[in-house]
Parts: C-alpha cells; structure tokens; sequence
DNA sequence: CTTGAGCTTACCGTTGCGTCAACCTTTAGG
DNA sequence: CCTAAAGGTTGACGCAACGGTAAGCTCAAG
C-alpha cells in the first residue's frame, strides 16, 4: 500500500491529480483510513492509473476514460470510441491547418496594405427577411444613393423598419447603367406598395436566406465602397470560395450629408 | 445606434457575448444609458466586431486580442505575434499527428491481442535516487527471486527502505548467466554495507536518472514478465523511439507465495 | 515530546461563453 | 390609457481538468 505521495512519485503525477481522480470516481484508492481520511493505494491501482494516463494520451476525455474503464466495454466497442476519436482528431487537425492558411493569409494582407489596416472579412449565415423594395435602373451611384434619401422620407420612421439595403443584379462591374435593387428591411410580413415617383414603387419582397455570405465594413464615402468589393475578392481568392449570387451592401449608419457613410458589404 | 438584440443578428453573435465582451473590456458599447443600464452600439462597434471575430478565428485568445486593439499595436508587433500564433498552431498539429499515431498503434495492438487486454506503455522521467544493491551473476530467475527475499530478510523493516528492483546488465536476452544488480531503494544518503552471504553485501550507490523511460506494468508471475519486455519492444517500435540504457524491473507488491506478484518493467 | 514532513478538506482561478432566474423598460395594440 | 409581450438588465452557476493555497490534522523519527 502506498500513500498519496508515494504513489504520486511512483506515477509520476501530482497528488492533486489523485485528489481529483479520487473526487470524480476515476481512480479510487484501495482503502481509505475512515479515521484520518488517508487513502492508500495498492498496485494494481498502478497498472490502472498507467490505462488512465495512455487513454488522457489518446485525447479521451476523463469521461470517456471512465466509461471506458468503468462498464466492462467490448473490445468492439472500445475500438469504435477509438475510431470515432480519431476522426474527431483528424477534423480538428483540417481545422488547425485552415487556422495556418488564414494566418498566412492576413499576414500577406498586412503586408500588401501596408499603411492602411487590412479590412476584416467573416462569413455569416443570413435568415430570410422581408423587405420593401424597388428594382430599376440607375444612371450612376449618386442617383442610386439619392434613391435612399428618397425613399428614407417615403416611410415614416418606425422601428418596424429596419436598415437600408442595395442589391446589385447586374452582371459585370460597371459603372453606369447599373441594375440595383434599393430597399428597407421590414418585420412585418405584409405592406401596402409605397410610392416613390410616378414610375417607381417599393413593394413587399422576401430575401432569401444565404447560407453562406462574407461580409466586411466599409467606412467612408462612395469612392472606398470598390475597395471593400476589392478586399473581399481577394479573401475568397486566398480562402477558396466562389461568388454564388448577388452582392448586397447594407447601410449600418446613414450618409449626415450625402456623404461619408459605413456600410456592410455582404456578397 | 443599435441595441443588444439588433446588434447581436446583426453581427451573429449571441447577446451573452456582447455582454461578456463589455464585461472584459474588449468591446465596450458606445454608449450605456446610465438609468436602464442599456447598451447601443453604433456602426463602428460593427467593424471592431468583424476585427475581433476575424482574429478569434485565428486562434488568438480574447486576451492577445484585447491587448492589439487597445495599444496601438505596431505592424511589426502584429506580426510577430501572428507569427508566434502560427508556430504555437503548429506545435499543436504535431501533438495532434502524434495522438493519431498513437491511436492507430492502440488500435492495432487491440486487434493483434485479441482476447488479452493490451499493455499500457507510459513514458516517465525518473529522478536520481540512492540504493542499496548487489550485483552479480545468476543461473536461474529463481535464484535472483531467492536474492529477493534473501535482501528482504536483511534489512529491517523501515520507512527510510523503499521498493526493490532489478536491474538487467547483460546485453542480450539470455535465460542463464544472467547479469543482474538487485537491490532496494533507499532515501537515506549514507548507509554502511549489508552482508547478504559470505561473498556477496549490499553496498549503496546512486541510479543515475533517466529522462525518458517507457514503463509498463506486469501482473503475474515470473513467466510472464517477458510479455512486459515484448510489449515495451513493440510499443518503442511503433513509437520510435529506441534502446538506451539497461532495463529496469521493480517491484511493486512483493510475492505473497514466491508466485504471484506485479511489477513495473522500465527500460 | 517535539518537530517537521505529509496528509486532509475546502475554496478560488483558469477560458469563453451558454443557460437559467429574477426583475426592469419599452413598445404595440385594444 | 392600460396591459401584455418582447426585449433589456444584473447576477449566478456550469463546463474540463486540474493548479495553487490556506487552515488544520497525522505520522514517524530523533
């Protein structure tokens, strides 16, 4: 029989491990002194603490450990908990190396912007919404903003409506002649057509859900949105995905005079 | 300005996290309505948001992530500890093949020693200790086992007198003519010489440490303590790692009937 | 008998939030 | 105007696997 410290030196593990091991009924010692509450191990307790450390080895949690340890598992079983770790090892193990390339990826980002800090690119999963919406053709970007303005004064201010979106539908860049989608996000599921001009109405729409949308922020005028877009093409160049639908910018803070606003770039 | 709740679909992050980032100070709301206790995050909380999500993908803790957006943090500075994060994910990966391995050996010796459970093999450091011992040369195991108990008879039952052992200083596997030291260890620094027979005493000497030793642990009798050595052997093969230094046995729980009795087997 | 080493219980800290619980505020609708 | 529902707030506990520390009890040697 030895005691805590013994067995401790013997196991190479500190007595604070037993305590604990001994609290969560992972190892209990052979014989526990009710007087003194000293415990004593014995050897064969040894062979099962080396089990203990050889599975903590294998990535198995204690839980494991002691289900494995504790119901007398087939070795079928046992075989299956080992595979089925290991291929949780393997999944993180991708992860890991995804963490390496994005590592790399925003340090060559860093070095590419030198000055300037290099914009943050996340994906998000974003839920069907309602949304008021109009859907023509804009000569240039001030008219597609003027657009805002317009329709912001068209609807009175309530809480049921939200942020104000632009959806490009046009193919290419372009710079002109360009096919936007402009609109508000509502929480209502139904609502009037709103007029803006006697050719143009905002109507009640659904967004799709997109499963997968990468979005970074833009803070400045007009003439910084391109460079998000920009920023945005490279990340999925450097992360390896593909353009799959529209772009959509959303306005978090509106423009104080025609200008200077931060956006949300959401491809 | 936004609220806990439109902020928290805006940026997909739960509520309990905005809270917990303004309770460590890492993004504190824009303003906090000093009656109700409201938070209202703006636009640009939106982007330091995006920077925190993005690093956190990253692998860096809210802490290192905390410490480069409040100092104004260099780029150089920024570097280097994305570098340090690389490495550090790195390292990681390698435990991770490791455990794979080790796994998949795991897996293997379950299948090979179908019915008997697999051996487990734990590596350790093992301090210089002090000992009293005799070596010599011996026809049989049972004779060395005898010297055992001969040892046993000698000294006086104490404390300061610790676990027995043997170790291996012939260098191939042999049945006869084994040349083996057996001894006891002791904690005592000094010691004067034992006799044990006409020819042969205790005398003590220092076990230099070893840094790494691989140790297993045998319950039986003598006939089975080689199935240790040959799991030790397949265990540093599948390991890699190789022989250096004489194998040593100690003895846990001592023979009840000169049967019977369990060791540990380090190498 | 004393003294020091060794043992005990018990509680806090770690990391990054999820999950209640109890209790206020605001907003929309009747 | 009132009320209910939705949404906000501050705690507090829990998780995994122990490390570290403090106050107090036991044991073995001199």
């Amino acid at each position: 029989m030895f005691t805590v410290g013994e067995f401790s030196t013997l196991a190479q593990v500190s007595k604070r491990l037993l305590r604990h091991y001994d609290e969560i009924g992972l190892l209990k010692p052979a014989h526990v002194d009710p007087a003194t509450g000293y415990r004593y191990y014995n050897a064969t307790q040894m062979a099962h603490m080396n089990r203990i450390l050889v599975l903590k080895e294998l990535g198995l949690t204690l839980d494991q450990i002691r289900r494995m340890l504790s119901d007398c598992v087939s070795t079928d079983e046992m075989q299956g908990m080992l595979l089925l770790k290991k291929i949780e090892i393997e999944q993180a193990l991708l992860g890991e190396l995804q963490r390496i390339r994005k590592i790399e990826a925003r340090l060559q980002a860093i070095r590419d912007t030198e000055s300037d800090k290099p914009l943050d690119v996340v994906i998000k999963q974003i839920p069907a919404q309602s949304a008021l919406s109009v859907r023509t053709v804009f000569e240039s970007f001030e008219t597609a903003l003027a657009m805002h303005g317009i329709m912001r004064k068209a609807l009175p201010e309530r809480t049921s409506y939200g942020l104000c979106f632009t959806i490009c539908h046009h193919e290419d860049v372009v710079e002109t002649n360009m096919h936007l989608e402009i609109g508000r996000i509502v929480k209502l599921n139904s609502h009037a057509p709103v007029p803006l001009s006697d050719r143009l109405q905002l109507t009640l729409r659904q967004l799709p859900a997109v499963e997968t949308m990468a979005t970074t922020i833009v803070t400045g005028g007009l003439e910084v949105i391109h460079t998000g877009y920009g920023q945005i093409g490279l990340w999925m160049q450097a992360n390896g995905y593909r353009l799959r639908g529209n772009p959509r910018e959303i306005i978090l803070q509106a423009a104080k005079s025609t200008h200077s606003h931060d956006l949300i770039t959401e491809i």
